[in-house]
DNA sequence: TCGCTCAATTTGTCCATGACAAATTAGCCC
DNA sequence: GGGCTAATTTGTCATGGACAAATTGAGCGA
């Protein structure tokens, strides 16, 4: 079985060199911006191929990737391009380690990830939502659980597949809680997505699973929804709110405006809430949308809208 | 009921003109891509905005759109740049005629998901997977059923929206259905997921759904794993058999490298299985792959590697 | 007729450089 | 300190050239 040979390359220097398009799959990062960094920075500086063409040693992407993702915490990109991989490591730790909970359970439930004991996985996490409750369970295990593993993920303490299996057996697992508790089309109706090139769903999951307990109807449109369908969705399903979520990575103007547009498209009297990783670090609050700064005001919230309306409600058509 | 409505911008226009950067994300065809074809075929031929920047008329948006799709299907675009909208649609509907089922329950469904009824849609969906079991309802309801979805979309039958919902009450009454059905570290142990760029879940779920029916263990990774992680997954929990999901939107070539890559990284041991949409146009059979070419056809596949596995199974470690 | 090879064509991606607008920061005055 | 320009930073778009990988088609021998 002689055929193509990619292999894991024993040569040092054409072995794991990568072609700008991988790069850009890679990092996040346009062909565009990775070519204006060169020149303007002179970071990175990828080798050429026989044709010319950039190809880049696998460390320029490590510290590219750290570049992405202090930038998607709000670090500008001339100010960081110039430091050391390690540098960049140690900022990302400052950060984290503020957010860090020393839970028995998070840790534990950490190291069964990271031994891949899937059979056990399943029945500790199973267990802990069982004994917690729902939204205890998702404030206490899941959102800590996602801090942590996307820094290991970023140290290198935890592979790729290693995060998606995580990923997966929470879905799983919220999902499985969510269809559990069926809604009888009590108010509010809750509609639940997020913009195009917004993939993270478990944050939605998170949400639905806060919001269902509270006896909300919500209707989960999954995530990439372009903003005019968000629009007829609401309408079609008579929507009192409409949550999205955003990650970190979400870019803030895209964010905005896109908030904006949808803002002025949605009936005034149907309310805009949204959360996520990627609304923390917004500054100036947009009128008419409510920011959800933590997942756990959420039942506050919906008891602060079930006040408003009260009487009122368009009780179940 | 009088939403629905594409409402096509009141004014004529400034109104919904494109951005480049807009009709990438919204077609999935490069930038560059965009201005080549421009300069080569002269379509697109985008209007320009103050700046001199492109900006596209939603009716060119949507022919690049049909283009698209054809293309995933096989076809050069050479060839069909020059036909208009309605032949594009139209060279789409043969295609798809040809695969369409007259089912009752799936045209039931279909008018449930259009009419926005969604507990209806929940409840008979649920109903449906109780009275046929878990296989059936994979093969003769969600199979056709997401064909069907799909023609409906591009036909414009059916808003972006509608088929977000359908795809989620897939996903949850799947993931809840394999739940279900715990395995028990049989063998064989296969690893799903999907290569880097292939968001298509549904047929994972398909698949899993097919599988544990059979008393196989899965260990799904959800979508989008780069190959040097499905490689470490794979030996990490042991699978004798990886299998891989392919969208018809997947291009072939980078499929196609990706297969050889994984192939040669993986020992001989372990076998690789693709199915999806994208398969079934593949020509060439690659050494060492097997190509599930019809979702029914898992059960026997699982049948025969069993029985050229017997004996030496690693029986539950 | 089938299967093969080699050349012509098709098609996507990459390169270099220039330009510019939107957002951010810095400087300044009240 | 608050608020206002002015300078700087940063991403995206444009043009036009180049070229390799893939597909098609022609020619040829079994």
């Amino acid at each position: 079985m002689t055929n193509k040979q990619t292999v894991p390359t024993p040569l040092p220097e054409t072995a794991a060199l990568v072609p700008i398009g991988a790069v850009e799959r890679d990092t996040g990062l346009s062909k565009d911006v990775l070519r204006m960094w060169e020149r303007r920075y002179h970071f990175p500086l990828p080798q050429r191929d026989a044709h010319g063409e950039r190809v880049y040693p696998p460390d320029q992407v490590t510290k590219l990737r750290a570049l992405k993702r202090l930038m998607d915490q709000g670090h500008r990109p001339g100010k960081i391009i110039g430091m050391t991989l390690e540098d960049l490591v140690a900022l990302n730790v400052d950060r984290a380690a503020a957010l860090r909970t020393r839970d028995r359970d998070v840790d534990e439930v950490l190291q069964l990830i990271g031994d891949h004991r899937l059979p056990e996985l399943r029945q500790r996490l199973n267990q802990l939502l069982l004994s917690k409750g729902l939204q205890r369970f998702v404030v206490e295990i899941v959102k800590p659980l996602n801090v942590e593993v996307g820094e290991a993920w970023s140290r290198g303490d935890l592979a790729i597949f290693e995060e998606h299996l995580y990923a997966e057996q929470i879905q799983s697992l919220l999902r499985y809680a969510i269809s559990s508790v069926q809604a009888r089309g009590n108010p509010p109706h809750v509609l639940l997505t997020s913009f195009p090139m917004e993939q993270h769903c478990l944050g939605l999951l998170m949400a639905e699973s806060m919001l269902v307990v509270e006896g909300v109807t919500c209707i989960a449109l999954g995530t990439e929804t372009p903003v005019p369908d968000i629009v007829r969705a609401a309408s079609a399903h008579g929507a009192d709110i409409v949550a999205l979520s955003f990650s970190a990575a979400y870019p803030e103007r895209q964010a905005v405006a896109g908030l904006r547009e949808l803002r002025a498209l949605l009936p005034v009297e149907t309310a805009l809430w949204v959360g996520g990783s990627g609304v923390s670090c917004h500054r100036r609050p947009l009128d008419g949308v409510v920011v959800v700064e933590d997942i756990e005001h959420i039942a506050s919230l919906v008891a602060d809208w079930r006040t408003v309306h009260r009487g009122n409600v368009h009780a179940a058509d």
